[in-house]
RNA sequence: GCGGUUGUGGCGAAGUGGUUAACGCAUCGGAUUGUGAUUCCGACACUCGGGGGUUCAAUUCCCCUCAUCCGCCCCA
């Protein structure tokens, strides 16, 4: 074999793509029903975007863009996440000034990040993310949690856990970082070497660090929630109080932390229960993040959302045993037996199907039996059969596969014949 | 980026330094005339991820490479 698909990328064949399409009709309707409006942004942009946006000191940025040069020597980059190419839309349309606010958009598409393959990570995977902009009030954080459990719940996902935090505001978080510095600076030649690294840019990742999670100085650092000014503590109150009212459980960790700069106040993830699930098990990932739109030169824009893979909801569904209803069937199989049947066949094939009669027949010229085991594989409710006396008789032989009767059917009868054994 | 794992026909899976690379499933053909199950018979890998090397000889040994899976990091 000489190519193959790359590395971190998949095929996803039409014994996926079934599942695939309900997903997608699940998230259509969710969609649809919390008032969020599809937008399509392209896929990639101009890597600053990036930069500035989802931050410099990020993972994502510093190693797993996948950039590239234009012919017009301009810097892209394929989308790493769906947030930030969102709120460029919202600032470069003045979507602020569209008289229904918060604006409420959902996308569902294919990111890129240049990342080793493991279960459940891929370097192209699709997120389904939902961005509601414009509004400051602590309810609709709420809603867009509130939106990713339904996508979920609507799939049949039943173990789930909702973890949430607050990020507190920028002033919040600067107190909160010298507060760590100072606690765990004396003390970092304990820790692994990422963690002294990031001492520097980012000692909140510290709390999150698996190799030192049981470092006593872990559990013995300042907490963020100590150091929330009011104003941030009692957004968070608010936000747990609606999350309540709308009837779900959470779970407050204060060492949630997203790996994205650009949130604050609600961050939360979403995560599977189940077991067996593999070492990665968050679903989906969200927060709030006031202050972007100005970033890139927009007005004040608070706004909040979350991003899922489909991908990982495929398999917490595979791991929880939730499959879909089953594939359509056939509706008509039809046979021809020699030549003279062929063109008839062929005829009567289109007009099934211009009724709307899911219709197949055979390009394999294969004999009867074959035929009629194709017929059987494919599921099919009915087979016609049309050989030569049937030909000169402008009849067609009609067989119900489950019951295995047979009738001689004119022709000129068969579709009203097909449709009233379809829909019965 | 790091560590480990695996890579044989459409799928699953044996195997050995040397004449024809098991087997199961699937597929296709047949078991007398135009009918789906089962059963029976038959067909189906000039080749063992790719490249190079060692050897009289390699799918089996060595090196490189690509890919896979698992874990780390981090995330969706």
């Amino acid at each position: 074999m000489i190519f193959k698909v790359p590395r971190g990328t998949q095929d996803i064949l039409p014994s996926e793509t079934w599942k695939w399409q309900q997903v997608e009709k699940v998230i259509l309707e969710a969609c649809d029903v919390y008032r969020y409006k599809e937008i399509r942004t392209p896929i990639f942009e101009q890597t600053e975007l990036f930069q500035r946006l989802v931050g410099d000191t990020t993972d994502i940025v510093q190693k797993e863009m996948y950039t590239f040069t234009d012919k017009g020597d301009r810097s892209m980059t394929l989308r790493p996440e769906g947030t930030a190419p969102v709120v460029r839309s919202f600032v470069e349309h003045k979507m602020f000034g569209y008289p229904d606010q918060p604006v409420k958009l959902f996308y569902t598409g294919p990111m890129f990040r240049y990342e080793r393959q493991q279960a459940g990570r891929y370097r192209q995977f699709v997120q389904f993310g939902a961005e509601a902009i414009g509004s400051a009030d602590p309810a609709i954080d709420a809603e867009v949690i509130s939106l990713a459990l339904d996508v979920y719940k609507r799939v049949g996902l039943t173990k789930l856990k909702l973890v949430i935090n607050s990020l507190g505001d920028k002033e919040c978080r600067a107190a909160h970082k010298e507060a760590l510095v100072s606690h765990f600076n004396p003390h970092i030649d304990q820790f692994c070497p990422d963690c002294q690294t990031r001492l520097e840019k980012n000692p909140l990742r510290i709390l999150d660090c698996k190799v030192d999670s049981g470092n006593p100085l872990i559990a013995s650092a300042p907490s963020l929630a100590d150091y929330l000014n009011e104003e941030s503590a009692s957004y968070f109150e608010s936000v747990k109080s609606f999350l309540e009212d709308a009837g779900i459980d959470y779970e407050v960790d204060p060492n949630l932390v997203r790996g994205l700069d650009y949130y604050n106040h609600t961050a939360f993830e979403i995560m599977s229960t189940s077991e067996g699930f593999g070492a990665i098990t968050t679903l989906c990932g969200g927060g709030r993040y006031n202050g972007l739109a100005e970033e890139i030169g927009g007005p004040s824009a608070p706004g909040i959302g979350f991003a899922m893979s489909i991908e990982r909801l495929l398999l917490a569904m595979e791991a929880e045993s939730k499959i879909f209803a089953d594939e359509p069937t056939l509706d008509v199989y039809i046979i021809t037996l020699g030549e003279t049947a062929r063109r008839p066949g062929f005829k009567l094939l289109n007009e099934l199907r211009a009724a709307g009669i899911r219709t197949d027949l055979d390009y394999m010229d294969r004999k009867l039996k074959a035929q009629m085991k194709s017929a059987d594989r494919l599921q099919a409710r009915m087979v016609v059969i049309i050989g030569e006396d049937e030909v000169t008789e402008g009849a067609v032989q009609l067989k119900i596969m489950a019951d295995g009767t047979q009738e001689k059917v004119p022709v000129g009868e068969l579709v009203e014949k097909i449709i009233k054994n379809t829909t019965r």
